[in-house]
RNA sequence: GCGGGGAUAGCCGAGUGGUAAGGCGACGGCCUGCUAAGCCGUUUCCCUUUGGGAUCGGGGGUUCGAUUCCCCCUCCCCGCGCCA
């Protein structure tokens, strides 16, 4: 949520934002009428209660004194009722307000690159070298802008789906019969694979300060609402029959809530928390969009990092998470490039966000494999998550990045490690937790 | 799932129809060679802030007035039951 003071005080940096993401400025207006109206009403009802509070006071001496209270009482009664028709607007148009205010996207940073969609993502960073099949150079080199190290390969990368099956470390058609598409089973040595990742992940947070955290995997109404943004609800969330609660799509959302309605200690903060769960995601209007395989699926594992910050050093942090995902895939020695999200394409959570992108030899493309969003106060206020200074108690900052993804950080490896003849090597910093060199 | 007991400010904790004691902590000030102690003040949210309103887990009800009485819900503790 926005801070209502910048919506009564400063509305252009609101519209400025808006015609940054490419998106009406409609509902800022509807918000600010809201929020007059409902000023002018509360005071009216303020005033009406501040009468009444005397009476009520007056009632009391008199009683006191052994004094007749019959006339006031009478009056009392009567602003009551003045009181419940105003007490009943107010209601109603706060919770109008507070609906339109809340689906007011975060204000965006204005360094961001400004463009309607994901074609203005701007690649800011290339690291390693690509494994390029010669019918994917052209693209290849447009995707890097000619300014990345890569190597040709002769043969045709199989895809993971391929790759999987044949080596019998997925099976995918009993998922479909037992769950559905964009369900698996991961098999033998995947498993392995897939463990080792998490392990390792784990470990490296936990060693870069970290407080490695398993929450719950479902929430209530209250903490999903604060977590993510309403358009969530419909695209990506599975709710639970008879229940008012919901599966997380990733461990962000119960990180964020952990804290919701308190008030943090200056001292304590950052809060830096590694969050490990499964994720849960209907990927609703993906129809067509990779079908086959593990890399888009309704369940997979993700290690993630969040960090609760003073409003000064956000900007900082997001640098700092970004910087440890990185450093985690050059681990893997998998190659990618970072691209910063542009305006259009930023979701209305995030101020600012930055990608990385996996080079997919077989798919002879680079696909997201971590994103990183600085979402300033947006969700401190929705959760009211708070931190006590001097000056008084202010909203914290929150941040997040993915660390892992298995599934897709296990297409990644699929796809780069493979050799001519079918075997993957196995990345060298997993080779410990797998107790294996090849898959 | 059943029975019993609970939830009060950052923390602890009194209050059983008349408008939230007290303590601790934190912050500001006074005093003081320094420190400590002592004293005073502040320490939730909202509004158009010399003022007003709301707030005792959440919601509803009774009442001129509810922390207090009644109903519903959530969570915690104890015991019983069930259980990987």
């Amino acid at each position: 949520m926005i801070d209502v003071n910048i919506l009564r005080k400063n509305p252009e940096i609101l519209y400025e934002s808006q015609k940054r993401r490419f998106q009406s400025a409609e509902i800022v207006d509807r918000a600010k009428k809201l929020d007059e109206q409902w000023r002018i009403v509360l005071k009216e009802s303020n005033e009406l209660k501040s009468k009444k509070n005397k009476i009520v006071r007056q009632i009391a001496e008199n009683a006191r004194k052994g004094l007749s209270i019959e006339d006031l009482r009478a009056e009392a009664l009567k602003i009551d009722e003045e009181i419940s028709k105003l007490e009943e607007e107010l209601r109603r148009i706060e919770s109008e307000r507070d609906q339109v205010l809340m689906k007011i996207p975060n204000i965006v940073d204005f360094e961001a690159p400004v463009a309607p969609d994901e074609t203005g993502n701007k690649p800011v960073l290339f690291w390693g070298k690509a494994r390029v099949f010669r019918d994917h150079l052209e693209d290849f080199k447009k995707s890097s802008l000619d300014s990345m190290e890569y190597e040709l390969i002769d043969f045709k990368p199989a895809s993971h789906v391929d790759l999987l099956q044949q080596k019998d470390l997925v099976d995918l058609e009993r998922a479909a019969k037992v769950a559905g598409s964009r369900f698996y089973y991961l098999k033998r040595d995947l498993v392995l694979l897939e463990v080792s990742l998490q392990l390792y992940a784990l470990k490296f947070l936990s060693q870069k300060g970290f407080k490695i955290v398993e929450p719950p995997y479902m929430l209530n109404r209250y903490s999903m609402e604060g977590a993510t943004d309403f358009s969530a609800f419909e695209d990506t969330i599975y709710k639970i029959e008879g229940d008012e609660l919901y599966l997380i799509a990733t461990s962000e959302h119960p990180l964020a809530a952990m804290h919701s309605d308190e008030i943090l200690e200056e001292n304590n903060l950052p809060l830096l928390y590694g969050g490990i769960s499964p994720c849960f995601r209907r990927e609703a209007g993906a129809h067509g969009k990779d079908t086959k395989g593990i890399f888009r699926v309704h369940q997979f594992n993700k290690i993630e990092q969040f960090a609760y910050t003073k409003p000064e050093d956000s900007k900082n942090f997001h640098k700092i998470l970004l910087d440890n995902a990185m450093e985690f895939f050059k681990s893997l020695e998998i190659p990618f490039r970072v691209v910063d999200i542009a305006t259009g394409d930023l979701g209305n959570v995030a101020s600012r966000k930055f990608d990385i992108e996996a080079w997919y030899p077989a798919q002879g493309q680079f696909r997201e494999v971590v994103s990183a969003s600085n979402v300033l106060d947006y969700q401190a206020r929705r959760l009211k998550i708070r931190y006590r200074t001097k000056e008084g108690n202010k909203f914290v900052h929150t941040l997040n990045s993915t660390l892992v993804a298995t599934t897709r950080a296990m297409v990644a490896i699929v796809e780069n490690f493979q050799e001519s003849d079918g075997r993957i090597t196995v990345p060298k910093v997993l080779r410990d937790y797998m107790g294996k060199d090849e898959i």
